[in-house]
RNA sequence: GGUCCCAUAGUCCAGUGGCCUAGGACACGGCCCUUUCAAGGCUGUGACACGGGUUCGAAUCCCGUUGGGACCGCCA
């Protein structure tokens, strides 16, 4: 960063500086050690924001009273003009300390392999991910897997895998390497050791057993601008004294981030809410360490229905659940990205990339969020309409073969225009693969439907409809179609008395897609079993 | 208990002191379309937690109350 915004920034006792095209009180600019709201600070973020995209700022500065102070901009999560060039950087007014303004944006991931991949972890991972795309900088997934107790290899495998489901890859983890490895922490001792050594050889750690313990010093305000939630801060009264390193020789979530997040040079971390009353403890060790610290930008929880937070107890929680349940990828994507941010207009279904070209994390919300599965039912729904044919085939295709349906004998091209012929039928993958199985067998239209309704009354007119349809020389949608209008009129009954029995009889159920496309689709020979196998044809 | 965070319909979001008679979406109800069900179109019910204050003007700023949540581990 230049010099001269360096200096302006640490003048400040909070190391922010607001310049004063921000201004948007006519009566002058505030010294930003007094804008200490969070709203006021988000205002002025998003103005700046605003400007940048329209190529000028959207204060109005005729009203201006103090232009001749007038910086340019710094910016935030937009383009930096202070230099008279455009260039990515994040929210110098957000920063405290550390300001990674002119550096790549380097985001993680940092699970611990105690489980497979939940929604919360989900969603968080999602986030780093959209930052990182959005910023064009690095997405890296660090193992912390220094409870030696609970984790495993095979969970760590989970998570990847969830990852990868989800469309989440990243630019450096601990199977692709990357130049600031190892990525798993149990790998990483030397550095945990070197620190606390450094610090008890300071005077700032004391040992205790085998374990390394940081005095936390009396009397300091722990104070950090959350991008998300504004500024907060804390007593250090209010601690305990800090365990760095346990007597299992294994460093301590608190502190091994601090070190990792500073070895592996992170830039912005983000992660649960959950951790904001972590961070003073972290502010504590940066400082103690003298090191920069990172941007650091919350998340709001997600909750269940009963507004706690998400366990096992409101149902599925790892995201593999949502897969077999037939969830697919872009909609659990696009759900969790609906979960704490929206783009600032009313779309609200996007792809992965749309999301990351909007993705803001100035834009990101505070509440809470319930996880509501009948929304989720609607995105996925949505996507599924959407989907290319192709790929909506060969996302139903498991559910069929794990319901013994025999798929190899169709013609793929058969299948594809059944699914197409569906429409927005059926939300999950699963239900459409339901919904469409009698394409694929007969079985399944016997198993509940036994044809036992119809009279035989009804069955002497509709052998001798279904005679003369079948024996018709074209078979098209609008063929059958014609035909069996023409015949309703001719016998003076209702179009419905023809159909339904038609869509019964090959469909087995009283739902489907217009049942002339249906019979068209499946073909002459096959109609024609399934109306012999209910005694309907003479 | 201590500390911190949050507060717009049942749910997810919009809202940044006047464009608010509070907007969109899910869910729910009605109507249209129609061979059925979806989809689609139109439409209805439904919210600024409460109380003070600042202001000509407050969903929006301030204070308090209430409610919810998170964290206070040699778990992460």
């Amino acid at each position: 960063m230049s010099e001269r915004l360096r200096g302006r920034i640490e003048d400040d006792d909070r190391g922010i500086g607001i310049p004063c095209i921000l201004c948007l009180e006519k009566h002058g600019h505030e010294p930003v050690k007094e804008i200490r709201r969070r709203s006021v600070l988000r205002r002025k973020l998003r103005q700046s924001v605003e400007g940048s995209e329209g190529q000028r700022m959207t204060v109005d500065e005729e009203n201006c009273s103090c232009q001749e102070n007038q910086l340019p901009s710094i910016c935030i999560a937009g383009y930096n003009t202070l230099m008279g060039e455009k260039r990515r950087c994040i929210a110098p007014e957000m920063i405290s300390g550390r300001n990674s303004f002119m550096e790549k944006t380097r985001v993680r991931f940092a699970p611990s392999p105690t489980g497979a991949l939940h929604i919360g972890g989900g969603h968080t991972a999602l986030f780093n991910w959209l930052w990182a795309r959005h910023t064009g900088g690095s997405f890296i997934l660090r193992i912390e897997d220094t409870d030696m107790e609970r984790s495993t290899k095979e969970f760590e495998d989970t998570i990847m895998s969830g990852l990868v489901w989800l469309g989440l890859d990243w630019d450096e983890g601990p199977d692709r390497g990357g130049d600031f490895g190892p990525y798993r922490q149990s790998e990483r001792l030397h550095l945990y050791r070197k620190y606390a050594g450094q610090l008890v050889d300071e005077g700032l750690a004391y040992k205790e057993g085998d374990a390394v313990i940081f005095r936390v010093p009396q009397g300091k305000t722990l104070a950090f601008d959350d991008v998300v939630y504004g500024h907060i801060e804390m007593q250090s009264e209010t601690l305990k004294d800090i365990v760095l390193m346990k007597s299992d020789g294994m460093p301590t979530y608190n502190y091994a981030v601090v070190v990792d997040d500073h070895c592996m040079a992170i830039s912005h971390v983000i992660r649960g809410e959950d951790h904001i009353s972590n961070t003073p403890k972290q502010l504590l060790l940066y400082d103690a360490l003298r090191w920069e610290r990172p941007v650091f930008a919350h998340l709001p929880m997600i909750l269940g229905k009963d507004k706690k937070k998400l366990s096992k107890r409101h149902g599925a929680t790892s995201i593999y659940e949502y897969r077999d349940m037939g969830y697919f990828p872009e909609a659990v994507f696009n759900f969790l990205g609906n979960l704490g941010w929206n783009a600032g207009d009313e779309k609200e279904i996007y792809t992965r990339d749309e999301a990351a070209t909007l993705f803001d994390l100035a834009r990101v919300t505070r509440k809470a969020a319930v996880f509501d599965m009948e929304k989720l039912n609607f995105i996925n729904q949505e996507h599924l309409k959407r989907l290319d044919p192709d790929v909506r085939l060969s996302l139903v295709e498991p559910f069929w073969r794990e319901e013994g349906l025999s798929v190899d004998a169709f013609d793929r091209r058969y299948l594809r225009d059944a699914l197409t012929l569906m429409g927005g039928r059926g939300q999950t993958i699963r239900e459409l693969a339901a919904y469409a199985s009698y394409f694929l067998s007969f079985d399944v239209v016997r198993e509940r439907y036994d044809g036992k309704d119809i009279t035989e009354e009804q069955r002497g007119g509709l052998k001798e409809f279904f005679s003369a349809l079948l024996s018709s020389p074209a078979w098209s949608t609008e063929t059958l179609e014609a035909f069996t209008r023409n015949w309703a009129d001719a016998k003076g009954i209702r179009i419905k008395d023809l159909a339904m029995p038609l869509r019964m009889a090959i469909t087995g159920a009283k739902v489907s897609p217009g049942i002339f496309e249906v019979a068209s689709l499946m073909g002459r020979d096959e109609v024609r079993k399934r109306l012999v196998g209910y005694d309907l044809l003479g």
